[in-house]
DNA sequence: CTCAAATATTTTAATCTTAAAATATATAAA
DNA sequence: TTTATATATTTTAAGATTAAAATATTTGAG
């Protein structure tokens, strides 16, 4: 969307990079969305399978920091993946407080089935930058990610 | 997160691509929601004070497009934003099936007094980055999500 | 003129998301 | 040992988001 007022250089600068941000990470989101829907899964869900199938087990918390999402959210996220049998909360034998949740032997399987799958509808996303503009533009958002 | 596992050269730089760039959009959204908390308001909702008062009334679907999201959940923020006074639906003359969202003289009031704010926000979380490289960035990101 | 297809918005059900508060437990200071 | 502070997760309330279905209206083919 193309402001007709200005703010200043800076600042329209900023807020045209600002919504070239969102668009593409919400058009890029929509893409793997869709693709995730396929595998039965909401895009928080398959993003908690992902990390502990990569990862392994981890506390809520830790899933929390990793996934940038608050503790109330992470637990109805858990919740659904466990009632779908694809997780299980194991209490820590270290701090009673703290809950591991690990991936049961059907979400590995699906992890395993469908993470390739999504690796390379990712990788036909992103094709229509050559490895060279994916670097630079990996290290631009790198830097401005850092910032804030 | 960085894959302890290999899906090929392609997809892997796509997968960390795509990593970096939900991160960067996540942690740039989280400043901007800060501030715009700060105003009493929603993302989206500000999102479509935003829109209206930039570019002035428009429908509902023309609001659906633009901010990339469904009439389901644009009915419910127009819902809300109605309630707090700020627009008003005005049914169309041209098209019994269509209505036209616009701002209020409160509306107009709230968006004047906090978009340079707002903008001022944007243009500091950018800073990290030169012109240039926004430039670059903006280029890549637009590129990006031309093809998706 | 009639009717099928398309369109605009709303409704419904389910999931996601946050902030704040609550509960339980761990840690560290006194 | 006691107590204040911090931490981990859950609960609550409210707003956001989608997909699908429903309702009302428009458009265009026959």
């Amino acid at each position: 969307m193309k402001t007709t007022k200005k703010y200043g250089p800076k600042a329209d600068a900023a807020l045209s990079l600002w919504v070239k941000l969102a668009r593409a990470y919400m058009t890029f989101a929509r893409r793997s969305h869709d693709s995730i829907r396929s595998f039965g899964l909401t895009e928080p869900q398959f993003a908690v399978l992902e990390t502990l199938g990569h990862l392994g087990p981890m506390t809520i918390g830790v899933l929390c920091k990793k996934q940038l999402v608050s503790g109330g959210n992470m637990t109805l996220v858990v919740d659904n993946l466990e009632k779908e049998g694809l997780v299980q909360r194991i209490h820590s034998k270290n701090d009673r407080r703290a809950i591991i949740v690990e991936l049961t032997e059907k979400g590995t399987q699906l992890f395993e089935d469908t993470f390739p799958k999504h690796a390379n509808n990712i990788a036909d996303a992103a094709s229509v930058l050559s490895a060279e503009e994916q670097e630079t533009l990996s290290r631009l958002l790198k830097k401005l990610g850092t910032n804030l």
